[in-house]
DNA sequence: CAACGACATGTAGAAGTTGACACGTGACGG
DNA sequence: CCGTCACGTGTCAACTTCTACATGTCGTTG
């Protein structure tokens, strides 16, 4: 039932045909909330009208449909919101892939993080130019209003994408303390598998006793 | 095909039946990385003895079946870590609910903001508590060879989670600051809904001049 | 030894998601 | 005015996941 939320959601924020919300989607809940394609958004647009929780407002060009959330649209999405279950789902191709590393030898799992890194950094350096340029177009990434959709989903790329950059960096350290010391005949050089450009290498960290440290506290 | 490589790299972690399997899942990858329910794991089980990936290799009481991987399995799960897809699918209805919070009123929004963060800084209690303890049963959590499964799993939540929950209470300052500008007369007081115990309250922080702020830099 | 709860594995149908294909429209360049 | 490309909406079959149900076992307790 997310995907109808999702939908609702965007709705509440301001009406659109499929084609447009499905932009939106892309650009602002895809990353890190919920994924959907196109032809779903249509079909759930279509169910959403036929239980009366969006409405058609406007057709225009090419049989273009503008949607827009009801009262009851309101109501169910209100509701949604205020009652999360106690177990939501998560599913995360990426972390799911780091969380397996272990099943590579240390420099393959060296070089995947390394790149792993660089790409969040990218991610980040992105966003933050995003949000410096401070005056974006409204329907093209964040908007000026605090509450306003666009800015929370910016201000969490602008903290999780350094906690996720930097746990990359931390396993990069725990590998290279790991085979440094019980191989330490082939651990920390360059490794290349992949493309991995090396860019994310950390300074520093030569400590390590077996478990977790160098974590942010609480 | 995401739930058949997590299997696999359980599996290539150690061998095991349906339900222990299961449990291993929920105790790993269920939070961050991916989440699946018993019955999908024994039919995926099946389709990866019937792949050649897994096999057979002991049958105990109560039909219970110990699969482990196979030599094909470990290739394919190596060429699955090594090949990252470029648009991996994400699904996580926690932030899904988190983005679409602009969709209720502002103390509603801050009630649920305020909920999410107790949780997340239950969650890291717990999860610091177990690192702490440092000496747990393997089968039971965090292993202490770092470069281990659960090792990085718990690295993952030790950086995550406290990213997770600033960014909540940063939303909390962003929904202060602009009730306190523009409706200052019903903005931070206790709001109630939904049982929040405002245990997650955040000092200071009554700046606030319209852009994204206060989020930690590249 | 009967009852009971945790262990352990599964099936069936419905719902959600994916990938590929299909088809008409409007704008713009040559 | 013709081709082409982005726009815009949709269908269909295959696959994945969910909910609910089904079935039997082992160990413990009364």
């Amino acid at each position: 039932m997310s995907l109808r939320y999702a939908l609702l959601g965007l709705l509440a924020d301001e009406a659109g045909s499929g084609y447009e919300l499905t932009k939106r989607f892309e650009r602002s809940l895809d990353r890190y909330a919920w994924h959907a394609k196109h032809n779903q958004v249509y079909q759930e647009l279509n169910r959403l009208a036929a239980d009366g929780l969006a409405e058609v407002v406007e057709e225009g060009a090419r049989g273009r449909k503008t949607y827009a959330i009801t009262e009851a649209g309101r109501a169910d999405l209100r509701h949604w919101l205020l009652n999360p279950p106690r177990t939501p789902v998560v599913r995360n191709e990426f972390v799911l892939r780091l969380f397996l590393l272990f099943a590579l030898d240390p420099k393959e799992a060296r070089s995947v993080l390394a790149d792993y890194a660089a790409a969040v950094q990218r991610d980040l350096d992105a966003l933050t130019a995003l949000v410096e340029s401070a005056n974006f177009d409204p329907h093209d990434g964040v908007l000026p209003d605090p509450l306003a959709f666009g800015h929370l989903a910016a201000g969490f790329g602008l903290h999780m994408l350094p906690a996720s950059r930097d746990w990359a960096q931390w396993a990069i350290t725990q590998i290279d303390n790991q085979t440094g010391e019980d191989a330490g005949h082939e651990g920390a050089r360059e490794t290349g598998t992949s493309g991995g450009d090396g860019s994310a290498e950390d300074g520093g960290a030569t400590k390590g006793s077996g478990a977790v440290e160098e974590t942010p506290g609480s």
